[in-house]
Order: structure tokens, then sequence, then C-alpha cells
RNA sequence: GCCUCGGUAGCUCAGUCGGUAGAGCAGAGGACUGAAAAUCCUCGUGUCGGCGGUUCGAUUCCGCCCUGAGGCA
């Protein structure tokens, strides 16, 4: 019998969908793993399930911060994971459905989030790299984590700083604290399912062209005008994110609607291949093609997949 | 019919004073441990419209043809 269910694959291809539908056979209960999908008043954008698609089964982790809130791996690991054993000890399985790759992995694998994080810290790199620029950030991280540095190229100056911050928090080298080895797969219990998602690249593509704009037919401008008119500042993350970002260019008269048409479907493709390049990696995901199943079919084999092991148990 | 300007990478175009070519966009591949829908790295051979001519050598010059836009009749 599985105990948890994982299902993850590239954005507008049915996720949510085929998390519904097995949640509706098994008796599930869904959690987002999504970074966006967890903020209030973002629903058209992060392609939110609304109450209908959502048929009556319990989402959890949608809608719980409002937009001026920091979420992070951490937070999502902790939250997640309560919410996962909470439905076990009911007796119904978890269903974790999201696109968010490191969000997933942070569940599945002994990620140890315990070095807490400190904005001051962060600021203060922040600070030197605009006085001295990349490349003294970079030698700084050198001189004091040179297996990180070595790691790391100087224009990614994001995760340079976090490894600064790690090791001005901990006073040792965030290298060490990730393990010698970067990026083992150990193979997974039994009782989680680790379905991927996917399908051929143009038909991906296609599906998110045609999503971005049913999208802005949806409303997503007036969705994004009314978080302003709320008083959410355009620089918030979230408002960071796709889609709103593209938004907020129009309304703000920086773009023609078409053009940003055009970079909001585009972003979004690229975001999906950057989702790919994630999953495709990992080597425990069973990967289903909706093309060449439909999705009940893909639900219908999982389902067999689950009783099959229940009557083996049994 | 005549004149002018074009036809070069999937698209928009640059360029070669004759030595077989390069940008932007699109696209592809990859990385990823507290911002991850973020952040970052790498990747450009294409009958230079076709056929001839001149030349050691033509995508570049010349002629003809095809084709697009505009102008004149």
């Amino acid at each position: 019998m599985k105990s948890l269910i994982i299902i993850v694959g590239p954005t507008a291809v049915g996720k949510t969908a085929l998390g519904v539908s097995l949640a509706k056979r098994l008796d599930g209960e869904i959690i987002s793993g999504d970074s966006i999908q967890v903020y209030q008043g973002l629903n058209i954008g992060s392609a939110k399930p609304t109450k209908e698609e959502q048929e009556n089964i319990p989402h959890y982790l949608l809608d719980i911060l409002d937009p001026r809130e920091p979420f992070t791996v951490a937070q999502f690991q902790k939250m997640a994971s309560e919410r996962i054993s909470e439905i076990q000890n009911r007796g119904k399985i978890p269903i974790v459905v999201g696109g968010t790759g490191l969000y997933i992995r942070s569940l599945l694998d002994p990620f140890e989030f315990n070095t807490n994080s400190s904005t001051e810290i962060r600021e203060r790199w922040v600070g030197f790299l605009k006085e001295r620029g990349k490349e003294k950030l970079h030698q700084a991280l050198d001189e004091r984590d040179p297996v990180s540095a070595e790691r790391l190229h100087p224009n990614d100056t994001r995760r340079i700083i976090r490894a600064l911050e790690v090791y001005d928090l901990t006073g040792k080298p965030f290298s060490e604290q990730r393990g010698n080895h970067d990026y083992e797969y150990p193979p997974l219990d039994p009782s989680i399912l680790y379905i991927g998602l996917t399908a051929p690249r143009e038909v991906i593509y296609d599906r998110i062209n045609r999503r971005c704009e049913e999208m802005i037919h949806q409303g997503l401008l007036e969705e994004t005008l009314d978080l302003l008119r709320d008083g959410y500042d355009h620089h918030l993350k979230p408002l960071q994110s796709i889609g709103y970002r593209h938004a907020i260019w129009t309304l703000t008269g920086k773009t023609t609607s078409c053009e940003m048409l055009r970079i909001f479907q585009r972003d979004t493709r690229h975001f999906a291949k950057r989702q790919l390049t994630w999953f495709k990696r990992d080597p425990r995901i069973q990967w289903y093609d909706t093309v060449l199943n439909n999705l009940s079919n893909i639900a219908e084999g999982i389902c067999k997949t689950c009783r099959g092991d229940e009557s083996r148990v049994q």
C-alpha cells in the first residue's frame, strides 16, 4: 500500500487534474508543492486550482500567506511534512502535487535546514557586492569556502551570498554541510509513489502558449491590478513571478499587451524547460506521457499499481 | 513595360573595399541544499534566391532569370 504519492512535472501538463483524479479514487488529500500558490490573491497567474477543480478534495498549502510574507523551502519542508503525517494518521493518502523541484526534493531527501538564515548578514554581503563587485565577492567566498567557490560561477551571486551567509552563521563552510557528494538520489521508501507527468516538448509549449492567453482572458491583468490597489508593492517576490511581472509591465505602460503575452509565454516555456531539467535528473521518478496515454488511463494505471501493492501486502 | 531597393541561421537584420559569414530574438543543453515561477552557465555551417560570366578564387563584381516591396507609365 502506498502511503505517499508525489506528482511532479513541468507547468501545464495536467498535474492538478491527475492529483484530483487520484485523490478521488484512492481516498487521498492534496498538498500543493508550489511556491506561488501559497499566496492569497494570486489565483489566475499561479494556476491555483479553483474550488470547482478541487472537487471537494481537501487541499493544503494553498492561500496560506499574505503576499508580503516571505516563504522558503525550509518553511515548506516543515509545513508539508506535518501535513503528510497528519493525513497519514487519519488513514488517508497524502498526494503532493507541484512543480517546484527544490521543494519536492526537500521532502524526499535529507535536506536539513537547521542553520537558520539571517537577513542582516545577507544584506551585508549584498552591500559588499554593490561596492566591490562580483569578483571580490567570489574571492571572499574562496577564502572561506574554496569548495563552494569552485563550484559556483562568479555571476551566481545569489548562491555565493547564501554560502557566505552559512559560513558567517556557522563558522563552517557550506560545502561541508551539504555532504561530500553533492546530489545523490537515495532509493525511496517503497511506500512512496513518485510520478512525473510529461509530454513531447512541442505539446507542452503549445499548452503553455494557450494557457497564458487563457489566463489573460480570465482576468490576470485585473487580478494584478487589484493586488496593486490593495497596496501590494510590485517589487514583492510573488508579484515578480511569471505572469504577474508581465501583467505589471502592461499595467504600467511598459509594453503593449501583445508584446507582453509573447514574453509571458516565452518565460513560461523557459520555466518549464528548467523544471524538466531538474526532474529529468531524478532517476526515481516514474514518468507518464500525457500524449501516449490520456489522464484517466494514467490515473487508472497508477491505481492498479497501488492496489497491486495492497494485495501483496495483505 | 521601365526605374529603385531588397532576397544571408527558424525570425529580424548586419557584413565581406573578392579569400565561403555574425549579432539580436527564437531555440537547445546544463547547474541548482533557507528568494527556486528565483538565480546562473554553455551552445551559431547557413546551397549567403537560381543559373551563367570575369577571376587562382565570387555570398561579395557583371549579365540573365525567379521572387518581395515601392515608384513611374
